[in-house]
DNA sequence: TCAAAAGTGTTTGCTATACACCCATGA
DNA sequence: TCATGGGTGTATAGCAAACACTTTTGA
């Protein structure tokens, strides 16, 4: 047994690992949380946050793990996207990704390097850097995924912080569509969800009217509609 | 390096399988293809079909290949389901099970048993016998996942034969909601879709009048509607 | 001629859309 | 007082649901 390998087994075993795809919405634009590289492969080149699975880690675990190491960020939603598994889709070795798809509220400033990282940005959708591995499909897939699910899913609400106003659920729509949404409609459609309640209390901002603050009747769950 | 683990790595590696949920229908009943284990664990239980994905093959090839091993089962629909990976779920050692959920035609009967498989039986969803690992939770999130899909794709078209009336269509949807659905109503639902269209043949079966055949458009696909 | 499934339209209610004005606030 | 975003109702069109009888065939 070679002293650097210890671990051996009776057929060859992939590597697995989770990247995770965090969208947050920033200055009216959809953005991406990347990080750069600091090892090879790839060391300089921007990528998911993401890492390999300790062997006893529950796989939503990991990916809540790597993407606190790695930016920083905790305490948002994650689900499992797809698992990508291409032979060839990383040059060290046969590795099988099990991709995430997570929300931030905008708030969500909390980024900084880690070990692995040199450095985390967030990332316009429609100005991304050149990206590491097979990430640019991982990224194409979780927009889908997340566009798809707007309608009939509260995944959108997932953007919003603790506490919210119905302008601001709007824009939250009205950049994921990117259209605009007539605003009768709109708050008739989210009251008549029954997934919000009104705090009863007042966001004062700007020259003009208070908004009425509203929160999520249940908040970690995203629940399918209709 | 022992001569019986000659894949040796720095960092422990967990296992990584695809398992197959293949649903199918017969005498109007949602049926789901399970074999019999021929080997520990669990040797003699029911399972899902699936085993290990080799070093160079992808997850989907995988999934059919196994497949076609283990039930003689060929050609149908597959997608990519959810990837489980509780530690423990397994107990030989860490296994990451990639899950697959597939739809084949009534028709399909080509059920044999194989290398690792004792037998492949057609059970009903709502008489399952006990099964092995946790595929009772892959079974349930693939029926959920099925379900979910019903009424915005054509997921359901995968379950018909290369031909079908719209009496056969109706009776899958009628088995799958396990309600019963107005006829005219489904036949104006159906062939707005735009995704059958007619052969202009008829199918002559019983002592009534016969039903024109028709055809998907796009076979191999399932399209989103809406 | 009988039994069995195929095929066919209209009415009704509901949901989704379009659309414009007043309100409360800070500067 | 003005600029800004918050808050509200009604009319219309399009889609979904309810509903029953005639047609064609084989036995």
């Amino acid at each position: 047994m070679a002293a650097d390998k210890p671990y051996c087994y009776r057929y060859p075993h992939p590597a697995v690992t989770t990247d995770i795809a965090v969208f947050t919405i920033r200055d009216d634009a959809l953005q991406l949380l990347l990080i750069r590289r600091r090892n090879p492969p790839f060391a300089g080149a921007w990528a998911l946050p993401g890492g390999f699975v300790d062997i006893d880690e529950d796989l939503d675990a990991c990916a809540a793990r790597e993407l606190a190491e790695e930016t920083g960020v905790v305490g948002v939603y994650l689900e499992q996207l797809y698992t990508f598994g291409t032979p060839g889709r990383d040059p060290r070795e046969r590795i099988i990704s099990v991709a995430y798809l997570a929300m931030a509220p905008a708030a969500t400033v909390a980024v900084q390097a880690g070990d692995d990282a040199a450095d985390a940005a967030w990332f316009r959708l429609d100005a991304l850097p050149p990206l590491a591995f097979d990430h640019a499909d991982i990224i194409a897939k979780a927009h889908r995924r997340l566009v798809g699910k707007l309608d009939y899913s509260t995944i959108a609400f997932q953007f919003l912080p603790e506490t919210f106003t119905l302008g601001e659920l709007q824009r939250v729509y009205e950049t994921l569509v990117d259209a605009e949404i007539d605003k009768r409609n709109f708050y008739r459609w989210a009251l008549a969800l029954e997934q919000i309640e009104a705090t009863g209390e007042l966001q004062r901002r700007g020259n003009h009217r208070p908004a009425r603050l509203y929160r999520l009747t249940d908040r970690e769950r995203v629940t399918y509609l209709k």
